[in-house]
DNA sequence: AGAAACTGTGTCCGACGGACACTGTTTGTT
DNA sequence: AACAAACAGTGTCCGTCGGACACAGTTTCT
């Protein structure tokens, strides 16, 4: 759960970019990392990360746990391959799209990700080795502001900042959850909370007295965003 | 580490927000939750979380593990206390500042929360109780955004447009690392791989080929969220 | 026919969060 | 002043976790 890096660094970047495999002599390996991971995907979507352990991924494929560690290395190891199967690759971008259509069907679809597997929030926070399937989400990225007078390291910044925005929405979707789920009273008991502490909290209070649609955050957020990258791109438009 | 919401979070909302204390008969108390909680981040500064354990924080306080549960019901809740100790307060907006100021001057203070405490991006992942520090950071963002126009719902998204940057910036900061640190080597690891695998991902080699000052990430996301807000502002303020 | 290489299993270890029973201490009540 | 209730801190125990290691069984190359 901590953000130490370690010498495994290299292990994950074999497993992960590496060759399949390659050996020829022995018993013939009954499982693959890739049926592994799956199964560690589906303990994941059912019960959470947490409830992830190796006892339980090798109980659901009828093995004692110590064969994984014939495939995997360990388990930080294990929930990176989680990470790149459920996070998927990103759809082919529309021909006809423009830079602006283009990111916001990648936001829609990424939302959509971390929507099936909630656990992918967990997951990917602190320093990690990403795979080969998530770094073409930033190629997506990268790929549909080229062209549009922004510098390579500014098209990065704005695959962060994109990110950034889908993690925060999938994050809040999470803590609000399906109605009548333990989530959903948490979110209930801040509001009564904030009530409670209007006098200090006046700016929230009225906000959050307001009606007006949820679920919006995430249009909001992304058309904030996406004008202030048109407004850049104008910009550079005009003095090039 | 995961997600699952359980029946103590009416305890969590009772330590975090209620009154500090009340029973009169027995010992003193030789302990506070603040104590533990201060003692937590301590470990957690200097560790990282994951080597945050009930005995190694009893140990620094001179007593047994199992003392701590008087003060405090679980360790999900003494991370909560930590979290709400260590991300403080944000200090007051400067008066003259415009609601501009204030944002750029609120993200430059939670971005440094983050980085004396990178922990909090492990500790502030999942559905959780917030404590009042915590909720006065999103007082701030509405309140400044109070009166240009936007709706309550829309001054609550703002905040957390806000908010999912600052964390995608620590995250990536984080990721970066000191200079010789194991997370440096693995952004070098990361820069291999892209250029081994230029033909699959073109744009990203392309991108992180160029020369170009690093760090800027926070400060063009932010001008880009910064400039969308502005331009709702001025639409709303023209049709008003 | 070995021998080498590999797979899967069983056993063991230390660390973790936490339940519970217990001793000792302080305070309110009689 | 005596006692009982309430509380603080300790020590012990349990189940689960990730992982090291030795071992038996299997396949293939020499």
């Amino acid at each position: 759960m901590s953000g130490t890096a370690n010498e495994t660094a290299n292990d994950t970047v074999r497993l992960l970019w590496g060759p399949p495999a390659k050996p020829t002599r022995g018993p013939k390996p009954a499982l693959t990392p890739e049926r592994i991971a799956a199964a560690g995907v589906e303990v994941a979507d059912a019960e959470g990360l947490g409830a992830v352990s190796m006892q339980k991924v090798a109980g659901l494929l009828d093995f004692t746990k110590m064969s994984l560690y014939r495939y995997v290395p360990g388990k930080a190891e294990l929930v990176a391959l989680m990470v790149e199967s459920a996070v998927g690759e990103p759809g082919a971008p529309a021909d006809a799209a423009d830079w602006r259509e283009q990111l916001t069907a990648w936001a829609a679809q990424l939302t959509d990700s971390f929507a099936r597997h909630p656990w992918l929030l967990d997951a990917t926070v602190g320093p990690r080795v990403i795979g080969p399937k998530e770094l073409m989400w930033l190629e997506r990225v990268v790929a549909a502001l080229d062209g549009h007078g922004l510098t390579g390291p500014e098209r990065m910044d704005a695959a962060v900042l994109l990110a950034g925005h889908v993690r925060g929405i999938a994050e809040q979707s999470r803590t609000a959850g399906p109605a009548g789920s333990p989530e959903a009273e948490l979110l209930a008991v801040l509001g009564t909370v904030v009530r409670q502490h209007a006098d200090r909290y006046p700016a929230v209070a009225a906000a959050m007295a307001e009606p007006g649609g949820r679920d919006q955050a995430f249009d909001f957020g992304l058309e904030r965003i996406l004008d202030g990258l048109a407004a850049l791109i104008e910009r550079r438009a005009g003095q090039a």
